[in-house]
DNA sequence: TTTGTATCGTTGTTTATGCAACTATTAAAT
DNA sequence: ATTTAATAGTTGCATAAACAACGATACAAA
């Protein structure tokens, strides 16, 4: 193989490999402060979830995040200490529990979806239809690889 | 802006966002474990700063991990109490303390590193030269942009 | 020289992650 | 029908991250 294709791997492996998700991460967290959301990055994924489709069980959460199930239930237990979710429990299976959005729950989504678009075409706009649809492309691969 | 350049952007962003580098680190550390390393991927990434350059600061390590001082702190805390590092206090700077490879530290890279390498070339041998460069720059001025 | 400021590292607190082990309930196998 | 296996969620433990506040040392200004 070309040496620069090896250098460029371990350079892309190395931005892919925590330091990109943690400066995102990091920005975020700060954006949400300044708007007082009172909300962390990880509450606004499983959040998100939620807004898309509500009264779902905490497996279900874990799965759409790539959590495990101990995560789900702590990330859940701060989302109900802020009072933005309640746990329902399911008529029909006694052993699950429907995450249900309060009215609270509901009133974030517009003020922090903003924000992580901003930060979206901020980021992202600079670059062709192409180079995105490439990037995502070799992401995604690499996650599916990962995934099994 | 054209929709499916949008929602390639947000699909895009989705993947940044965690998941990658969450899934990522799941494996590896996996993988070291299997190999009976005994070290996180979090360390590892200390170490091969380490093995790049020996006895340097613990800010200097923040500052090329990008992680803050007392995540560093506890970073190396571990690394210590594992013996791969120790503290040793700078002669000319008595705040600092210079971080140095025990032989035990010095002995983990190849291996380590072996795993690192494989998972690189597992993920992104099937990609062009061209692919990896694409990805790499948008991925790199992604974080650049974050950074100041 | 003394005073003020910046830097290096630590500790406290909150949140998040993963694995392992556990309880309760459901579903499948015999 | 009873036993067995799978599933939903929780708890314990270790590691990691960020922010804030702090002590100690170095350096600059007065």
């Amino acid at each position: 193989m070309k040496q620069t294709k090896k250098l460029n791997q371990q350079e892309l492996f190395g931005i892919l490999n925590g330091k990109l998700s943690m400066i995102i991460n990091r920005y975020l967290y700060g954006k949400f402060k300044e708007a007082s959301l009172g909300i962390t990055v990880e509450q606004w994924t499983v959040l998100a979830c939620l807004w898309h489709q509500d009264k779902v069980t905490q497996q279900t959460l874990s799965d759409i995040t790539f959590r495990d199930k101990p995560s789900m239930t702590r990330l859940i237990d701060n989302l109900e200490k802020r009072g933005l979710v309640v746990r329902v429990p399911d008529a029909t299976d006694r052993r699950a529990k429907l995450i249900h959005l309060t009215q609270k729950g509901v009133d974030l989504e517009k003020k922090s979806t903003d924000i992580v678009n901003d930060l979206v075409a901020k980021t992202l706009d600079e670059f062709s239809e192409k180079e995105v649809e490439i990037c995502r492309n070799v992401l995604k691969k690499v996650f599916s690889k990962l995934s099994d």
